[in-house]
DNA sequence: CGCAGACTTGACCGCGCTCAATGCGAGTGG
DNA sequence: CCACTCGCATTGAGCGCGGTCAAGTCTGCG
Protein backbone atom coordinates (compact mmCIF):
# COMPACT_ATOMS: atom_id res chain seq x y z
CA UNK A 1 0.00 0.00 0.00
CA UNK A 2 1.46 3.17 -0.66
CA UNK A 3 2.41 5.44 1.80
CA UNK A 4 3.00 9.36 2.36
CA UNK A 5 6.70 9.71 0.47
CA UNK A 6 8.78 11.65 2.42
CA UNK A 7 11.94 12.40 0.69
CA UNK A 8 12.10 16.24 2.10
CA UNK A 9 12.02 17.38 5.62
CA UNK A 10 8.52 18.46 6.39
CA UNK A 11 9.45 22.05 6.49
CA UNK A 12 9.62 21.58 2.71
CA UNK A 13 7.00 19.86 1.75
CA UNK A 14 4.01 22.05 4.20
CA UNK A 15 5.44 24.83 2.09
CA UNK A 16 4.26 23.19 -0.97
CA UNK A 17 0.38 24.61 -1.22
CA UNK A 18 2.10 28.02 -1.58
CA UNK A 19 4.53 26.42 -4.32
CA UNK A 20 2.40 24.17 -5.99
CA UNK A 21 1.90 25.63 -9.95
CA UNK A 22 -1.73 24.66 -9.25
CA UNK A 23 -3.02 26.20 -6.16
CA UNK A 24 -5.15 28.83 -7.99
CA UNK A 25 -6.80 26.11 -9.86
CA UNK A 26 -7.05 23.77 -6.95
CA UNK A 27 -7.29 26.07 -4.12
CA UNK A 28 -9.34 29.35 -4.44
CA UNK A 29 -8.10 32.68 -5.14
CA UNK A 30 -10.71 33.85 -2.58
CA UNK A 31 -8.61 32.37 -0.15
CA UNK A 32 -6.26 34.58 1.63
CA UNK A 33 -2.76 33.28 2.06
CA UNK A 34 -3.14 33.10 6.18
CA UNK A 35 -5.57 30.85 4.99
CA UNK A 36 -3.75 28.47 3.52
CA UNK A 37 -1.40 27.96 5.98
CA UNK A 38 -4.74 26.51 7.62
CA UNK A 39 -5.56 24.40 4.86
CA UNK A 40 -2.04 22.56 4.57
CA UNK A 41 -2.28 21.70 7.92
CA UNK A 42 -4.98 19.19 7.50
CA UNK A 43 -3.73 17.85 3.89
CA UNK A 44 -1.46 14.84 3.24
CA UNK A 45 0.78 16.35 0.18
CA UNK A 46 2.52 13.94 -2.89
CA UNK A 47 1.16 10.68 -2.25
CA UNK A 48 1.90 8.60 -4.91
CA UNK A 49 -0.18 6.44 -6.74
CA UNK A 50 1.50 4.26 -9.81
CA UNK A 51 -0.66 3.43 -13.17
CA UNK A 52 -3.74 1.27 -11.87
CA UNK A 53 -4.09 1.41 -8.48
CA UNK A 54 -6.64 2.58 -6.96
CA UNK A 55 -7.33 5.44 -5.11
CA UNK A 56 -10.06 4.73 -3.41
CA UNK A 57 -12.60 2.24 -3.97
CA UNK A 58 -16.43 2.19 -4.50
CA UNK A 59 -18.11 1.43 -0.82
CA UNK A 60 -15.02 1.64 1.69
CA UNK A 61 -15.84 4.37 3.93
CA UNK A 62 -15.50 7.94 2.91
CA UNK A 63 -13.00 9.58 4.59
CA UNK A 64 -11.19 12.00 1.99
CA UNK A 65 -11.45 14.09 -1.29
CA UNK A 66 -8.15 13.97 -3.19
CA UNK A 67 -6.33 16.63 -5.37
CA UNK A 68 -4.59 15.40 -8.64
CA UNK A 69 -1.19 17.44 -8.63
CA UNK A 70 -0.15 15.42 -11.11
CA UNK A 71 -0.90 12.56 -13.83
CA UNK A 72 -4.69 11.39 -14.39
CA UNK A 73 -7.20 9.93 -12.42
CA UNK A 74 -10.49 7.75 -14.04
CA UNK A 75 -13.52 7.55 -11.85
CA UNK A 76 -16.03 4.67 -12.61
CA UNK A 77 -19.14 3.11 -10.92
CA UNK A 78 -20.08 -0.58 -11.04
CA UNK A 79 -23.34 -1.19 -11.36
CA UNK A 80 -25.59 -3.26 -9.62
CA UNK A 81 -25.18 -6.01 -13.24
CA UNK A 82 -21.37 -5.90 -12.62
CA UNK A 83 -20.46 -3.43 -15.72
CA UNK A 84 -18.29 -0.99 -15.49
CA UNK A 85 -19.19 2.68 -16.08
CA UNK A 86 -16.85 5.36 -16.13
CA UNK A 87 -17.59 8.78 -14.78
CA UNK A 88 -15.09 10.66 -15.42
CA UNK A 89 -11.46 11.82 -16.16
CA UNK A 90 -9.33 13.94 -13.35
CA UNK A 91 -6.52 15.95 -14.56
CA UNK A 92 -4.05 18.03 -12.46
CA UNK A 93 -5.40 20.98 -10.33
CA UNK A 94 -9.20 18.79 -10.14
CA UNK A 95 -10.79 17.35 -7.36
CA UNK A 96 -11.94 13.67 -6.64
CA UNK A 97 -14.56 12.34 -4.47
CA UNK A 98 -17.03 15.73 -4.01
CA UNK A 99 -19.84 12.94 -5.27
CA UNK A 100 -18.98 11.04 -2.43
CA UNK A 101 -19.79 13.73 0.44
CA UNK A 102 -23.51 12.75 0.78
CA UNK A 103 -22.05 9.39 2.66
CA UNK A 104 -20.28 7.27 4.33
CA UNK A 105 -18.87 5.54 1.79
CA UNK A 106 -17.73 6.39 -1.95
CA UNK A 107 -19.93 6.14 -4.39
CA UNK A 108 -17.20 5.29 -7.35
CA UNK A 109 -14.03 3.93 -7.72
CA UNK A 110 -10.78 5.96 -8.55
CA UNK A 111 -7.96 4.60 -10.48
CA UNK A 112 -4.36 6.21 -11.23
CA UNK A 113 -4.49 6.04 -15.14
CA UNK A 114 -0.62 6.48 -15.04
CA UNK A 115 1.90 7.23 -12.30
CA UNK A 116 0.12 10.09 -10.21
CA UNK A 117 0.74 12.54 -7.20
CA UNK A 118 -2.20 13.23 -4.91
CA UNK A 119 -2.83 15.44 -2.38
CA UNK A 120 -5.75 14.15 0.01
CA UNK A 121 -7.98 16.16 2.17
CA UNK A 122 -9.55 14.50 5.18
CA UNK A 123 -12.96 15.25 5.28
CA UNK A 124 -13.59 15.74 9.01
CA UNK A 125 -11.37 18.23 9.49
CA UNK A 126 -12.00 19.78 6.37
CA UNK A 127 -15.73 20.77 7.32
CA UNK A 128 -14.30 22.17 10.22
CA UNK A 129 -11.73 24.44 8.68
CA UNK A 130 -14.77 25.55 5.69
CA UNK A 131 -16.55 26.32 8.80
CA UNK A 132 -14.52 29.03 10.13
CA UNK A 133 -13.36 30.32 6.43
CA UNK A 134 -16.18 31.63 4.42
CA UNK A 135 -14.17 32.51 1.12
CA UNK A 136 -12.92 28.11 1.98
CA UNK A 137 -16.63 26.88 2.00
CA UNK A 138 -17.77 29.61 -1.11
CA UNK A 139 -14.84 27.44 -2.76
CA UNK A 140 -16.25 24.31 -1.53
CA UNK A 141 -19.94 25.15 -2.63
CA UNK A 142 -18.09 26.06 -6.09
CA UNK A 143 -16.74 23.51 -6.86
CA UNK A 144 -19.27 21.18 -5.65
CA UNK A 145 -21.79 23.26 -7.76
CA UNK A 146 -19.09 23.10 -10.90
CA UNK A 147 -19.48 19.10 -10.27
CA UNK A 148 -22.54 18.89 -11.14
CA UNK A 149 -23.14 21.51 -13.98
CA UNK A 150 -20.66 19.26 -15.59
CA UNK A 151 -22.19 16.02 -15.50
CA UNK A 152 -25.01 18.19 -16.74
CA UNK A 153 -23.33 19.29 -19.89
CA UNK A 154 -22.30 15.18 -19.82
CA UNK A 155 -25.41 14.01 -19.60
CA UNK A 156 -26.58 16.42 -22.65
CA UNK A 157 -23.78 15.29 -24.86
CA UNK A 158 -24.75 11.52 -23.92
CA UNK A 159 -28.34 11.76 -24.85
CA UNK A 160 -28.10 13.86 -28.05
CA UNK A 161 -24.76 14.12 -29.75
CA UNK A 162 -23.36 11.49 -32.19
CA UNK A 163 -20.45 9.51 -31.86
CA UNK A 164 -18.25 11.89 -33.28
CA UNK A 165 -19.83 14.93 -31.33
CA UNK A 166 -18.54 13.63 -28.22
CA UNK A 167 -15.28 12.14 -29.37
CA UNK A 168 -14.77 15.98 -30.68
CA UNK A 169 -16.00 17.58 -27.32
CA UNK A 170 -13.63 15.07 -25.07
CA UNK A 171 -10.77 16.17 -27.05
CA UNK A 172 -11.33 19.42 -26.91
CA UNK A 173 -11.90 19.29 -23.35
CA UNK A 174 -8.82 17.64 -22.78
CA UNK A 175 -6.74 20.08 -25.17
CA UNK A 176 -8.18 23.15 -22.94
CA UNK A 177 -7.01 21.45 -19.64
CA UNK A 178 -3.86 20.70 -21.04
CA UNK A 179 -3.38 24.18 -22.06
CA UNK A 180 -4.48 25.50 -18.62
CA UNK A 181 -1.74 23.79 -17.16
CA UNK A 182 0.90 25.24 -20.07
CA UNK A 183 0.96 22.82 -21.78
CA UNK A 184 0.52 22.27 -25.49
CA UNK A 185 -3.51 22.08 -26.67
CA UNK A 186 -2.48 20.82 -29.75
CA UNK A 187 -0.56 18.05 -29.09
CA UNK A 188 -0.85 15.48 -25.84
CA UNK A 189 -0.77 11.98 -25.55
CA UNK A 190 -4.40 10.79 -24.01
CA UNK A 191 -3.75 8.93 -20.16
CA UNK A 192 -6.90 6.85 -21.08
CA UNK A 193 -7.32 3.40 -23.45
CA UNK A 194 -10.13 3.75 -26.05
CA UNK A 195 -11.79 1.33 -24.12
CA UNK A 196 -12.36 4.23 -21.20
CA UNK A 197 -13.21 7.24 -24.00
CA UNK A 198 -15.47 4.42 -25.08
CA UNK A 199 -17.15 3.55 -21.74
CA UNK A 200 -17.57 7.17 -20.57
CA UNK A 201 -18.91 8.48 -23.57
CA UNK A 202 -21.73 5.66 -24.42
CA UNK A 203 -20.25 4.15 -26.99
CA UNK A 204 -18.62 1.07 -28.35
CA UNK A 205 -14.42 0.89 -28.63
CA UNK A 206 -14.76 0.12 -32.50
CA UNK A 207 -17.05 3.04 -32.81
CA UNK A 208 -14.24 5.21 -31.23
CA UNK A 209 -11.71 3.79 -33.37
CA UNK A 210 -13.76 4.49 -36.17
CA UNK A 211 -14.11 7.74 -35.57
CA UNK A 212 -10.98 8.56 -34.94
CA UNK A 213 -9.38 6.97 -38.19
CA UNK A 214 -12.27 8.87 -40.16
CA UNK A 215 -10.85 12.08 -38.24
CA UNK A 216 -7.40 11.48 -39.35
CA UNK A 217 -8.76 11.12 -42.54
CA UNK A 218 -10.37 14.51 -42.84
CA UNK A 219 -7.32 15.77 -41.47
CA UNK A 220 -8.65 17.07 -38.60
CA UNK A 221 -6.06 15.14 -36.18
CA UNK A 222 -3.41 12.95 -35.98
CA UNK A 223 -3.49 9.73 -33.96
CA UNK A 224 -1.12 7.18 -33.60
CA UNK A 225 -2.40 5.37 -30.48
CA UNK A 226 -2.19 7.24 -27.79
CA UNK A 227 -0.55 10.18 -28.92
CA UNK A 228 -2.88 12.89 -30.83
CA UNK A 229 -2.21 16.23 -32.54
CA UNK A 230 -5.37 18.16 -33.11
CA UNK A 231 -4.79 19.67 -36.48
CA UNK A 232 -7.88 21.64 -36.73
CA UNK A 233 -9.06 22.99 -33.58
CA UNK A 234 -11.77 25.23 -35.78
CA UNK A 235 -13.67 21.70 -37.50
CA UNK A 236 -13.40 20.34 -34.00
CA UNK A 237 -15.61 23.07 -32.01
CA UNK A 238 -18.20 23.15 -35.80
CA UNK A 239 -18.16 18.79 -35.17
CA UNK A 240 -18.60 19.38 -31.21
CA UNK A 241 -20.64 22.21 -31.01
CA UNK A 242 -23.32 22.17 -34.31
CA UNK A 243 -24.88 18.72 -35.03
CA UNK A 244 -26.97 20.61 -37.99
CA UNK A 245 -23.15 21.56 -39.66
CA UNK A 246 -23.45 20.66 -43.46
CA UNK A 247 -20.05 19.53 -44.92
CA UNK A 248 -17.26 17.37 -43.71
CA UNK B 1 -44.74 38.76 -11.94
CA UNK B 2 -45.23 36.43 -9.11
CA UNK B 3 -44.75 38.13 -5.27
CA UNK B 4 -44.80 36.74 -1.84
CA UNK B 5 -48.30 35.91 -1.03
CA UNK B 6 -49.37 37.61 2.79
CA UNK B 7 -52.36 35.31 3.65
CA UNK B 8 -51.41 35.06 7.13
CA UNK B 9 -49.79 36.98 9.63
CA UNK B 10 -46.35 36.78 9.68
CA UNK B 11 -45.99 34.75 12.81
CA UNK B 12 -47.95 31.99 11.01
CA UNK B 13 -45.59 32.05 7.92
CA UNK B 14 -42.71 31.89 10.60
CA UNK B 15 -43.55 29.09 12.00
CA UNK B 16 -44.16 26.68 9.35
CA UNK B 17 -40.74 25.06 8.71
CA UNK B 18 -41.26 23.24 11.87
CA UNK B 19 -44.62 22.38 10.71
CA UNK B 20 -43.83 21.83 7.08
CA UNK B 21 -44.58 18.17 6.32
CA UNK B 22 -41.56 18.11 4.12
CA UNK B 23 -38.71 19.52 6.76
CA UNK B 24 -37.36 16.03 6.85
CA UNK B 25 -37.13 16.40 3.03
CA UNK B 26 -35.68 19.45 2.59
CA UNK B 27 -33.99 20.38 5.90
CA UNK B 28 -31.28 17.80 7.72
CA UNK B 29 -32.80 15.90 10.64
CA UNK B 30 -29.56 17.01 11.77
CA UNK B 31 -30.45 20.87 12.38
CA UNK B 32 -31.40 20.82 15.78
CA UNK B 33 -34.44 22.90 16.59
CA UNK B 34 -33.26 26.35 17.66
CA UNK B 35 -30.97 26.19 14.05
CA UNK B 36 -34.31 25.31 12.18
CA UNK B 37 -34.99 29.19 13.00
CA UNK B 38 -31.85 30.79 12.00
CA UNK B 39 -32.96 28.66 8.97
CA UNK B 40 -36.45 30.64 8.95
CA UNK B 41 -35.02 33.87 9.00
CA UNK B 42 -33.66 33.44 5.95
CA UNK B 43 -36.19 31.94 4.20
CA UNK B 44 -39.19 33.59 1.76
CA UNK B 45 -41.32 30.99 1.91
CA UNK B 46 -44.49 29.62 0.11
CA UNK B 47 -44.48 31.82 -3.01
CA UNK B 48 -46.96 30.58 -5.76
CA UNK B 49 -45.96 30.42 -9.20
CA UNK B 50 -48.60 29.10 -11.79
CA UNK B 51 -48.60 26.15 -14.97
CA UNK B 52 -45.13 27.57 -17.24
CA UNK B 53 -44.03 30.48 -15.11
CA UNK B 54 -40.14 30.94 -14.60
CA UNK B 55 -38.83 30.47 -11.13
CA UNK B 56 -35.45 31.57 -12.58
CA UNK B 57 -33.97 31.72 -16.29
CA UNK B 58 -30.60 30.81 -17.48
CA UNK B 59 -27.87 33.63 -17.27
CA UNK B 60 -30.27 35.88 -14.80
CA UNK B 61 -28.09 36.85 -11.87
CA UNK B 62 -27.98 33.88 -9.14
CA UNK B 63 -29.21 34.83 -5.82
CA UNK B 64 -31.23 32.10 -4.24
CA UNK B 65 -31.72 28.30 -4.18
CA UNK B 66 -35.34 27.30 -4.22
CA UNK B 67 -37.41 24.45 -2.49
CA UNK B 68 -40.38 22.76 -4.06
CA UNK B 69 -43.31 22.92 -1.52
CA UNK B 70 -45.79 21.92 -3.76
CA UNK B 71 -46.10 20.91 -7.02
CA UNK B 72 -43.55 20.09 -9.64
CA UNK B 73 -40.30 21.90 -11.70
CA UNK B 74 -38.19 21.32 -14.19
CA UNK B 75 -34.95 22.62 -15.03
CA UNK B 76 -33.19 22.79 -18.64
CA UNK B 77 -30.50 24.12 -20.80
CA UNK B 78 -30.59 25.96 -23.52
CA UNK B 79 -27.28 24.54 -25.41
CA UNK B 80 -25.45 27.11 -27.72
CA UNK B 81 -27.46 25.51 -30.92
CA UNK B 82 -31.04 26.48 -28.86
CA UNK B 83 -32.12 23.61 -28.48
CA UNK B 84 -33.44 23.01 -25.13
CA UNK B 85 -32.10 20.40 -22.65
CA UNK B 86 -34.34 18.94 -19.80
CA UNK B 87 -31.72 18.24 -17.18
CA UNK B 88 -34.11 17.32 -14.14
CA UNK B 89 -37.64 17.33 -12.67
CA UNK B 90 -38.15 18.38 -9.02
CA UNK B 91 -40.72 17.55 -6.91
CA UNK B 92 -41.61 18.47 -3.29
CA UNK B 93 -38.72 18.12 -0.94
CA UNK B 94 -36.37 18.39 -3.25
CA UNK B 95 -33.54 21.62 -3.73
CA UNK B 96 -33.39 23.43 -6.92
CA UNK B 97 -30.89 25.68 -8.49
CA UNK B 98 -27.59 23.89 -6.94
CA UNK B 99 -25.90 23.65 -10.14
CA UNK B 100 -26.09 27.16 -10.09
CA UNK B 101 -23.75 28.43 -6.95
CA UNK B 102 -20.23 28.25 -8.43
CA UNK B 103 -21.56 31.16 -10.50
CA UNK B 104 -22.61 34.99 -10.99
CA UNK B 105 -25.71 33.19 -13.09
CA UNK B 106 -27.98 30.72 -13.10
CA UNK B 107 -26.61 27.98 -15.27
CA UNK B 108 -30.30 26.39 -16.39
CA UNK B 109 -33.98 27.58 -16.48
CA UNK B 110 -36.56 26.57 -13.65
CA UNK B 111 -40.01 26.24 -14.63
CA UNK B 112 -43.23 25.48 -13.04
CA UNK B 113 -44.76 22.35 -14.55
CA UNK B 114 -48.10 22.64 -12.42
CA UNK B 115 -49.14 25.33 -10.10
CA UNK B 116 -46.24 25.48 -7.32
CA UNK B 117 -45.33 26.55 -4.43
CA UNK B 118 -41.52 27.18 -3.76
CA UNK B 119 -39.58 28.50 -1.10
CA UNK B 120 -36.36 30.66 -1.73
CA UNK B 121 -33.04 30.61 0.23
CA UNK B 122 -30.88 33.52 -0.56
CA UNK B 123 -27.39 32.28 -0.90
CA UNK B 124 -25.57 35.22 0.47
CA UNK B 125 -27.33 34.90 4.07
CA UNK B 126 -27.59 31.18 3.51
CA UNK B 127 -23.28 30.74 3.81
CA UNK B 128 -23.13 32.72 6.32
CA UNK B 129 -25.99 30.37 8.18
CA UNK B 130 -23.69 27.35 7.37
CA UNK B 131 -20.56 28.77 8.70
CA UNK B 132 -21.88 29.27 11.53
CA UNK B 133 -24.11 26.28 11.68
CA UNK B 134 -21.73 23.24 11.41
CA UNK B 135 -24.89 20.65 10.66
CA UNK B 136 -26.55 22.93 7.98
CA UNK B 137 -23.06 23.18 6.18
CA UNK B 138 -22.69 19.57 6.32
CA UNK B 139 -26.11 18.53 5.23
CA UNK B 140 -25.46 20.91 1.87
CA UNK B 141 -22.31 19.47 1.23
CA UNK B 142 -24.57 16.34 1.00
CA UNK B 143 -27.32 17.66 -0.91
CA UNK B 144 -25.17 18.90 -3.29
CA UNK B 145 -22.55 15.64 -3.36
CA UNK B 146 -26.92 13.70 -4.24
CA UNK B 147 -26.91 15.77 -6.96
CA UNK B 148 -23.46 14.78 -8.66
CA UNK B 149 -24.46 11.28 -7.77
CA UNK B 150 -27.66 11.67 -9.61
CA UNK B 151 -26.15 13.41 -12.49
CA UNK B 152 -23.96 10.36 -12.70
CA UNK B 153 -26.58 8.01 -12.71
CA UNK B 154 -28.64 9.83 -15.21
CA UNK B 155 -25.28 9.92 -17.33
CA UNK B 156 -25.17 5.82 -16.51
CA UNK B 157 -29.32 5.65 -17.72
CA UNK B 158 -28.06 7.56 -21.04
CA UNK B 159 -25.48 6.47 -21.90
CA UNK B 160 -26.03 2.57 -21.47
CA UNK B 161 -29.45 1.63 -21.54
CA UNK B 162 -32.24 1.29 -23.88
CA UNK B 163 -35.35 3.72 -24.58
CA UNK B 164 -37.39 1.02 -22.06
CA UNK B 165 -35.02 0.72 -19.74
CA UNK B 166 -34.70 4.26 -19.24
CA UNK B 167 -38.76 4.87 -19.00
CA UNK B 168 -38.65 2.20 -16.51
CA UNK B 169 -36.18 3.74 -14.10
CA UNK B 170 -38.04 7.36 -14.62
CA UNK B 171 -41.22 5.39 -13.44
CA UNK B 172 -39.69 3.86 -10.70
CA UNK B 173 -37.81 7.17 -9.62
CA UNK B 174 -41.38 8.64 -9.54
CA UNK B 175 -43.28 6.52 -8.22
CA UNK B 176 -40.23 6.05 -4.90
CA UNK B 177 -40.55 10.11 -4.68
CA UNK B 178 -44.73 10.35 -4.66
CA UNK B 179 -44.28 7.53 -1.81
CA UNK B 180 -41.86 9.04 0.04
CA UNK B 181 -44.77 12.05 0.76
CA UNK B 182 -47.14 9.33 1.41
CA UNK B 183 -48.64 9.49 -1.59
CA UNK B 184 -49.28 6.58 -3.87
CA UNK B 185 -46.39 5.16 -5.47
CA UNK B 186 -48.55 2.92 -7.72
CA UNK B 187 -50.83 5.31 -9.27
CA UNK B 188 -50.11 9.33 -9.94
CA UNK B 189 -50.40 11.98 -12.38
CA UNK B 190 -47.23 12.74 -14.33
CA UNK B 191 -46.15 16.43 -13.89
CA UNK B 192 -45.05 16.52 -17.14
CA UNK B 193 -45.63 16.32 -20.93
CA UNK B 194 -44.08 12.89 -23.08
CA UNK B 195 -41.90 15.86 -24.62
CA UNK B 196 -40.18 16.90 -21.38
CA UNK B 197 -39.93 13.03 -20.28
CA UNK B 198 -38.75 12.26 -24.14
CA UNK B 199 -36.05 15.18 -23.75
CA UNK B 200 -35.17 14.33 -20.02
CA UNK B 201 -34.22 10.80 -21.17
CA UNK B 202 -32.56 11.19 -24.67
CA UNK B 203 -35.32 9.50 -26.63
CA UNK B 204 -37.49 10.64 -29.44
CA UNK B 205 -41.50 11.56 -28.20
CA UNK B 206 -42.62 8.95 -30.59
CA UNK B 207 -40.64 6.34 -28.30
CA UNK B 208 -41.71 7.42 -25.36
CA UNK B 209 -45.14 6.80 -26.37
CA UNK B 210 -44.49 3.85 -28.39
CA UNK B 211 -42.81 2.25 -25.16
CA UNK B 212 -45.97 3.73 -22.90
CA UNK B 213 -48.27 1.53 -25.49
CA UNK B 214 -46.16 -1.72 -25.38
CA UNK B 215 -45.94 -1.24 -21.32
CA UNK B 216 -49.32 -1.33 -21.44
CA UNK B 217 -49.79 -4.13 -23.31
CA UNK B 218 -47.84 -6.41 -21.10
CA UNK B 219 -49.92 -5.54 -18.82
CA UNK B 220 -47.14 -3.52 -16.99
CA UNK B 221 -48.68 -0.09 -16.77
CA UNK B 222 -52.40 1.59 -17.39
CA UNK B 223 -51.43 4.89 -18.72
CA UNK B 224 -54.37 7.41 -20.17
CA UNK B 225 -52.76 10.82 -20.71
CA UNK B 226 -50.90 11.51 -17.92
CA UNK B 227 -52.41 9.23 -15.20
CA UNK B 228 -50.70 6.48 -14.92
CA UNK B 229 -50.74 3.36 -12.87
CA UNK B 230 -47.75 1.04 -12.25
CA UNK B 231 -49.52 -2.41 -12.25
CA UNK B 232 -46.27 -4.69 -11.75
CA UNK B 233 -43.70 -2.77 -10.12
CA UNK B 234 -41.26 -6.01 -9.76
CA UNK B 235 -42.01 -6.44 -13.84
CA UNK B 236 -40.65 -2.60 -14.05
CA UNK B 237 -37.63 -3.38 -11.72
CA UNK B 238 -36.44 -6.13 -13.74
CA UNK B 239 -36.80 -3.78 -16.60
CA UNK B 240 -34.90 -0.86 -15.84
CA UNK B 241 -32.19 -3.17 -13.62
CA UNK B 242 -31.51 -5.82 -16.05
CA UNK B 243 -30.34 -5.41 -19.60
CA UNK B 244 -30.12 -8.97 -19.92
CA UNK B 245 -33.57 -9.86 -18.98
CA UNK B 246 -34.86 -12.75 -21.08
CA UNK B 247 -38.58 -12.72 -21.71
CA UNK B 248 -41.67 -10.92 -21.92
C1' DC C 1 10.95 -13.50 -29.12
C1' DG C 2 6.37 -14.64 -28.03
C1' DC C 3 2.31 -13.65 -25.78
C1' DA C 4 -1.48 -10.73 -24.08
C1' DG C 5 -3.83 -6.78 -24.34
C1' DA C 6 -5.00 -2.84 -26.99
C1' DC C 7 -6.36 -1.10 -31.26
C1' DT C 8 -8.21 -1.32 -36.00
C1' DT C 9 -11.09 -2.83 -39.74
C1' DG C 10 -14.98 -5.16 -41.98
C1' DA C 11 -19.74 -7.24 -42.44
C1' DC C 12 -24.17 -7.27 -40.78
C1' DC C 13 -28.30 -6.01 -38.31
C1' DG C 14 -31.48 -3.91 -34.98
C1' DC C 15 -32.98 -0.02 -32.05
C1' DG C 16 -34.60 4.18 -32.16
C1' DC C 17 -34.89 8.50 -35.14
C1' DT C 18 -37.28 10.90 -38.89
C1' DC C 19 -41.10 12.01 -41.47
C1' DA C 20 -45.89 11.93 -41.99
C1' DA C 21 -50.59 11.04 -40.92
C1' DT C 22 -54.09 10.44 -37.67
C1' DG C 23 -56.44 10.57 -33.01
C1' DC C 24 -57.96 13.07 -29.16
C1' DG C 25 -59.21 16.34 -25.48
C1' DA C 26 -59.60 21.16 -24.06
C1' DG C 27 -60.58 25.75 -24.98
C1' DT C 28 -62.89 29.27 -28.11
C1' DG C 29 -66.25 31.53 -30.68
C1' DG C 30 -70.33 31.50 -33.69
C1' DC D 1 -74.40 22.86 -29.01
C1' DC D 2 -71.40 22.03 -32.64
C1' DA D 3 -67.41 23.32 -35.62
C1' DC D 4 -62.95 24.71 -35.49
C1' DT D 5 -58.41 24.96 -33.86
C1' DC D 6 -54.36 24.11 -31.34
C1' DG D 7 -51.39 21.35 -28.65
C1' DC D 8 -50.37 16.92 -27.35
C1' DA D 9 -50.24 11.99 -28.04
C1' DT D 10 -50.33 7.90 -30.81
C1' DT D 11 -49.30 4.94 -34.74
C1' DG D 12 -47.01 3.46 -39.05
C1' DA D 13 -43.21 3.11 -42.70
C1' DG D 14 -38.51 3.40 -43.77
C1' DC D 15 -33.72 4.03 -42.86
C1' DG D 16 -29.24 5.19 -40.80
C1' DC D 17 -26.10 5.30 -36.84
C1' DG D 18 -23.79 2.70 -34.05
C1' DG D 19 -23.73 -1.96 -31.70
C1' DT D 20 -22.27 -6.82 -32.15
C1' DC D 21 -19.46 -10.39 -33.80
C1' DA D 22 -15.33 -11.80 -35.87
C1' DA D 23 -10.73 -11.32 -37.79
C1' DG D 24 -6.69 -9.22 -38.13
C1' DT D 25 -2.84 -5.88 -36.70
C1' DC D 26 -0.01 -3.38 -33.65
C1' DT D 27 2.40 -2.60 -29.28
C1' DG D 28 4.73 -3.19 -25.15
C1' DC D 29 6.52 -6.08 -21.79
C1' DG D 30 8.48 -10.19 -19.56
Amino acid sequence: MAQVIKLHPASSLRASCHQCSLSNLCLPLAVEESDLDRLEDIIQQGRIFSRGEHIFQQNAPFRSVYAVRSGAVKTSIITENGEEQVTGFYMPGELVGLDSMSNETYACNAKALERTSICEFPVERLEDLTARLPGLQHHFFQLMSQEIRGSHQLSILLSKNTAEERIAALLLSLSSRFQRRRMSGTAFSLPMARNDIANFLGLAVETVSRVFTRFQNQGVIKARGREVELMDLGALQMIARDPERQSL
